[in-house]
RNA sequence: GGUGAGGUAGCUCAGCUGGUUAGAGCGCAGGACUCAUAAUCCUGAGGUCGAGAGUUCAAGUCUCUCUCUCACCA
């Protein structure tokens, strides 16, 4: 059994996240995590809000609130939202923690200590009327390429031109519009992480089973070079910068980390809580030299989070000298997308995690999701292919699988798993699709090949089916009984088995099914074994066993359903 | 602008290091069945694999050019 530590993308504290995060970071992380556990591995999944920098500040003014006070608030509604939808965090933490302070100033003073961290002056806008400096894409004015009047600092959205605030034409803020604003000169220390640029390629050149996304990403920006990078800000509200001794650093008391710098270094500092809060050892999920080498480290995020985390915190890690336990595994996603544009928390489009449990169950949401996740491309989210997964998948081809064999059930068999009957080809054609199809589905969920993986999944379910029609047992109880129970007592164990898989995608309506035939816990793992075990899994229940008909497991999604949600939260036409 | 990813049946997508009649799900058409949430099962029709050129005995799969979409550029 192996040891798994699993990560997903921090979500940013500015809001409840929307589907296409959720999609892609938080639940093909949870479902991994899951499948995982099901197989018997050690898994310990950690995640965290990350909360600090100017969106979160801006956010909290927008909210007319103390920014520590809603970064509290929006972390409980985070993880409120993510308890709706079944994510089974070990630890869910926030990167404002103590101990995230202490890590984070830890780092920083070892890396200073090796050399890889300077002091640097450079110029930034302040902005007298919002009484903060302004990061570069909260700078705007006249573009000095094109003359477009509304470009932003770091990049012109008319030209597309990479542009430097300090060289806007009348810049005003985009905060409030204000144009008193001045540039100031400002001190910052510069992470040095062109001096690791050959470690860092050669560790990436040593992975294996990256997708093409991440390690292509990672070794476009090697090829380019490595910059140095700024690790602190003009900011009240972060990780203040200390010196060696703990003590406020001479110049920095306006500063504090950039969040880039601290948020991955929560996924160990929430480790830390979560042992403090468990009595867990945090040491042998990260340092090597306390037990951590035996661990397969798993990372998932969006694209956009690559390169931080194939180059960015392996720089802090690596730099810093010490046995920390470096990423194994990486699974990178491309973005879901709202009616050919993107979902967008600043401009509120889309739906959100919030809204949706109010649309549909968790459960219907996570299936949808992963049955296409966006693993290769870009994946559009449309109301009708929703309504198409669920009815489709889940209610006809496993909801209705399950409803029928359990009905049959009580009103021929009494409503036990029949004792008599003999396996006949039927039942020799089901096993011989089990026996190629449990091992697919259990190498996709290795490698974490989610949309596979789902694919197999329906197609066991749609298996079962197919089974009934050839087993027909309504068609032999008019003339042979026993004919009847050898296909009632295999449909009953491959309602089981579903259920059983089903698990780690919609626990909630595998629960159900599992309730139902009074599957004990102990009997839900993946412990499927070899070809003979396998086959064995069409009498596994115990005869005799007293099973129910759950309740309806789906609902289907009508097409009014539809034509309201569309009204209500937009898409379609 | 630079870089990366993608453009395969009406829709959403598989197609590994080039090699028999290009696959799946949904949708559609026809049939079967009646245990079941009018569910299920079978069969079938649908594709000049973005465009053009090249390499090769052979290209969706390699090379070049063009074109469209998306992302990243700290």
């Amino acid at each position: 059994m192996a040891r798994i530590l699993i990560t997903s993308a921090l979500p940013y504290i500015n809001g409840v996240k929307h589907m296409g995060n959720l999609a892609g970071s938080m639940l093909p992380a949870d479902v991994y995590a899951r499948a995982m556990r099901l197989m018997g591995h050690e898994v310990l999944y950690i995640c965290a809000t990350d909360e600090h920098g100017t969106p979160a500040e801006l956010a909290a003014q927008d909210a007319g609130m103390d920014v520590a006070a809603y970064c509290e608030a929006m972390h409980q509604a985070q993880k409120d939202a993510g308890a709706n939808f079944k994510l089974s965090y070990d630890y869910f933490g926030r990167s404002s923690a103590p101990s995230n302070h202490a890590l984070t100033q830890h780092f920083a003073n070892v890396l200073e200590e090796k050399g890889l961290i300077e002091e640097r002056t450079s110029q930034q806008v302040y902005s007298n009327a919002d009484g903060r400096y302004l990061p570069d894409r909260y700078v705007e004015g006249t573009c000095p390429n094109c003359d477009f009047e509304k470009a932003r600092g770091d990049q012109c959205d008319n030209c597309g031109k990479l542009l430097d605030p300090v060289d806007l034409i009348d810049p005003y803020s985009a905060v409030s519009g204000s144009k008193d604003v001045e540039i100031r000169d400002t001190n910052h220390l510069y992470l040095k992480q062109s001096e690791l640029s050959n470690r860092l390629r050669d560790w990436v050149n040593a992975t294996k089973g990256w997708p093409v996304l991440a390690s292509s990403i990672a070794l476009k920006w090697l090829d380019e070079g490595l910059r140095d990078r700024s690790i602190t800000r003009d900011l009240k509200w972060g990780i203040p910068v200390t010196d060696a001794s703990g003590q406020p650093r001479a110049g920095f008391d306006d500063k504090v980390f950039y969040v880039w710098f601290d948020a991955p270094i929560e996924y160990i500092a929430a480790t830390q809580d979560w042992a403090a809060e468990t009595g867990g050892d945090w040491e042998n999920w990260w340092r090597t030299d306390k037990g951590a080498d035996d661990v397969t480290y798993v990372q998932f995020m969006g694209k956009d989070n690559v390169a931080f985390h194939t180059l960015s915190f392996p720089t802090t890690l690596i730099g810093s000298g010490e046995p920390w336990k470096l990423v194994d595994q990486l699974k990178a996603f491309n973005w879901v997308t709202w009616y050919g544009g993107k979902f967008s928390t600043s401009q509120k489009r889309g739906v959100f995690m919030d809204q949706a449990i109010d649309i549909a169950p968790s459960d219907c949401w996570r299936w949808h999701l992963m049955a296409n996740a966006p693993e290769s491309a870009d994946a559009a989210f449309t109301w009708e292919e929703f309504q198409s997964s669920v009815n489709s998948d889940l209610a006809n081809v496993l909801g209705n699988f399950v409803n029928r064999i359990t009905k049959y059930t009580a009103s021929k068999f009494d409503g036990k798993v029949p004792e008599t009957g003999e396996a006949g080809e039927a039942e020799a054609w089901i096993i011989s699709e089990l026996q190629t199809r449990i091992p697919d589905l259990i190498r996709y969920y290795e490698t974490r090949e989610f949309r596979k993986a789902m694919a197999e999944t329906r197609a066991i379910w749609a298996a079962g089916n197919e089974y009934l029609t050839q087993a027909a047992p309504w068609t032999h109880y008019k003339t042979d009984v026993e004919q009847a129970a050898i296909g009632v007592r295999t449909g009953l164990n491959l309602a089981a088995l579903f259920g059983i898989i089903a698990q780690p995608i919609i626990p909630d309506a595998a629960d159900k099914i599992l309730d139902a035939l009074n599957i004990p816990q102990e009997n839900r793992t993946w412990n499927f074994g070899d070809k003979a075990s396998i086959a064995g899994l069409i009498d596994a229940l115990p005869r005799g066993l007293e099973v129910s008909a759950p309740d309806v497991l789906f609902t289907k999604i009508e097409t009014d359903d539809i034509e309201n949600w569309t009204s209500l939260y937009g898409g379609g036409t």
